[in-house]
DNA sequence: ACCTGACCTCGTCT
DNA sequence: AAGACGAGGTCAG
């Protein structure tokens, strides 16, 4: 039996990882692909969609036992003991990163606001009006200048690649679950739009890889401040080829739960400096 | 191989 | 109130 008191559901929520959720009243409201999850202060972890999505069946007790190898990491887990890494569909999730790139959370929210709402199935639950993430075939034959109304800008092109990638069937994200990291990795950075980064936010986020670890501004910063000597971080910004010998020391120090791992570190700093989440 | 600049848009700050 | 700034990167040269 596992804690389902434990989970802290606004910290999960606002933590980066999910874009379209809204709290009303007490209520949150989420879309996971086409799924709608209404979410109280207690979880039904009977509910197959609950326990799959915060990921039940990860013995999270040990991985948060793993990863405290220092007291940089412990303070951070001890801040948010109750925030979960959660596993989304994938297409969303997808998408999601892609339309994040060199931009802030508020504007990913309203970009992928418009995108379901413009292209999305309509659903009224509760007496709200809330719509399922597009699917793949809708956004790949969407034109241009119908994506660029939702705010996009020059990403407009990389989400319909991207979708034209998942419904030809160039990117099969049950194949990619089965690859392991790397090659499932390697696969997601052919589709145009899709850098490191991004490819390990979908990984950690929705393809079961925890030991992907995306190295964005923030963790960089985080890792810059408190593990300068740890990792020998000498170079400001990211190139193709620190990225990767980063992550490699990351994953050798915290080993193969460091996914969770940069969420909490992420999370913490985050918050220190008081970002916005979703609104 | 590496490095640098450009890039759409929008919320926030001045 | 208008204008500048920068945000969970990626691509092209």
């Amino acid at each position: 039996m596992k804690d389902n008191f434990e989970v802290n559901i606004d910290d999960t929520i606002n933590s980066g990882q999910v874009f379209l959720w809204k709290k009303f009243d007490s209520k949150w409201y989420g879309i996971n692909g086409k799924e709608i999850l209404i979410l109280e202060d207690k979880l039904d972890i009977k509910s197959k969609n609950i326990h799959n999505f915060f990921r039940f069946d990860d013995d999270f007790q040990k991985i948060k036992k793993q990863l405290s190898k220092d007291d940089i990491m412990k303070k951070a887990i001890k801040n948010f003991p109750g925030m979960r890494i959660l596993r989304q569909d994938p297409f969303q999730c997808y998408i999601s990163f892609i339309v994040s790139s060199n931009s802030n959370i508020p504007n990913i929210q309203t970009r992928l606001q418009k995108l379901s709402r413009k292209f999305g199935e309509k659903r009224t639950i509760d007496d709200k009006e809330l719509f399922l993430f597009p699917k793949p075939e809708k956004l790949a034959n969407a034109s241009i200048t119908d994506i660029t109304k939702c705010g996009l800008g020059y990403r407009s092109k990389y989400v319909k690649k991207a979708a034209i990638a998942v419904s030809e069937g160039t990117i099969d994200f049950s194949s990619l679950k089965k690859q392991d990291y790397q090659e499932a990795r390697d696969s997601l950075c052919q589709v145009f739009g899709i850098g490191k980064k991004v490819a390990d936010c979908i990984l950690l986020f929705s393809l079961d890889k925890l030991e992907a670890v995306p190295l964005d501004r923030w963790v960089l910063r985080i890792l810059q401040k408190y593990y300068s000597k740890e990792f020998q971080i000498s170079t400001k910004t990211i190139t193709e080829k620190t990225y990767d010998e980063l992550h490699d020391k990351i994953v050798e120090h915290f080993g193969k739960y460091a996914g969770y791992g940069q969420q909490f570190l992420f999370k913490n700093e985050r918050e220190s400096f008081d970002k916005k989440w979703l609104g």
